[in-house]
DNA sequence: AGCCGTTGTGTACGACCGTACACAACGTTG
DNA sequence: CAACGTTGTGTACGGTCGTACACAACGGCT
């Protein structure tokens, strides 16, 4: 077979490797199952990232730049007249709602961090990203306590199978956010 | 070789599977490579446990029970003169100081509930537990809070490489608790 | 044209894995 | 003692993995 020249190679294996880890978790995550799923030979994963910890690195922000378009079309953050509060209570619900499959990839992702320093850096700039994001309406330090309260509240519901509590979530974050 | 009887054999594989996640990550978790931890062979783990999602159900219920020993003997959990919020803060501080790799270990076997049904409800037994803990010095709902909170930033210190902040984490604690 | 670094491909090697299964050693029961 | 279920052992099979490496196709350069 001919080889043909991708100029997108690159970003079709990690959008491969985002599938792969979604569906089959990052345990299932090898240079194999990746150049299956993007459909290119396995020397072209191999090529590209020596490591599997490169692939997660790129699996990780381009997971994060996605997550991050995501809550700037919705808006609603920005808007001083909702209560903050509230408008962070109902996003995760909606989040949390349905397919699961996109939250349970982003977190795997996110928390693999605990056991590859390569991807803390990549990790800390998604969390300064959304707090930064809620510093608009609220100082840095507060933000920041935000994200690790929902961080917190959307892994008891995944780690334990219990159901999502919305009013639960709104009255905790307001507690934090204080006046805001 | 003769067969030695060995009573304690499923304890002792249990052990060795917590030692090999503290040192090697989850990922080094194998029936071999706990067999060679334990000095057993590789039939023996095979034996006792038909499949590695049991093994690690037996693994972190033992941690946590172990955590819930350690937290326990610390007592000033019970005593209603202290803050609330400072004892947490420090207690974390504590946690997280020096050698991390009880941390790391619990963690990760906390969150590997993420993609393991088999895990839930250990991880949910954990998390009531150390709720029910809290409920002493406030109302349930608020000791959920407070362990998400605590999860939250905890998760934030060890994905981010962060340092830990004792002040910020019992000023937010201190907001989510209330008066208590 | 010829040369060369980059990008892509195919294949093979050695290591590790879960699993299965026949067999050995034991405790218990009759 | 004999029979039997439980517990422990050794080995081997088929599969997947990371890695290496020789080779092919291409673009840019002289």
């Amino acid at each position: 077979m001919p080889r043909r020249y991708d100029p997108e190679r690159r970003q079709r294996i990690i959008e491969a490797a985002i599938r792969v880890v979604g569906e089959k978790g990052l345990a299932g995550l090898s240079h194999r199952s990746v150049a299956a799923a993007a459909d290119v030979p396995l020397g072209s994963t191999t090529y590209h990232f020596k490591t599997l910890d490169e692939l997660m690195v790129a699996a990780l922000r381009q997971a994060s730049e996605g997550f991050a378009k995501v809550i700037a079309s919705r808006g609603g953050l920005e808007d001083a007249r909702t209560d903050l509060a509230t408008e962070l209570a109902a996003w995760m619900g909606e989040w949390l709602a349905g397919d699961r499959t996109g939250v349970e990839l982003e977190y795997e992702l996110y928390l693999a961090a605990l056991r590859r320093p390569a991807l803390r850096p990549v990790a800390a700039e998604w969390a300064d990203d959304v707090a930064r994001r809620l510093a608009h309406r609220t100082d840095p330090v507060t933000a920041r306590a935000l994200v690790a309260l929902m961080d917190g509240i959307c892994l008891q519901v995944l780690l334990t199978g219990a159901e999502y509590d919305e009013a639960y979530a709104r009255e905790m974050l307001r507690r934090v956010a204080g006046g805001g």
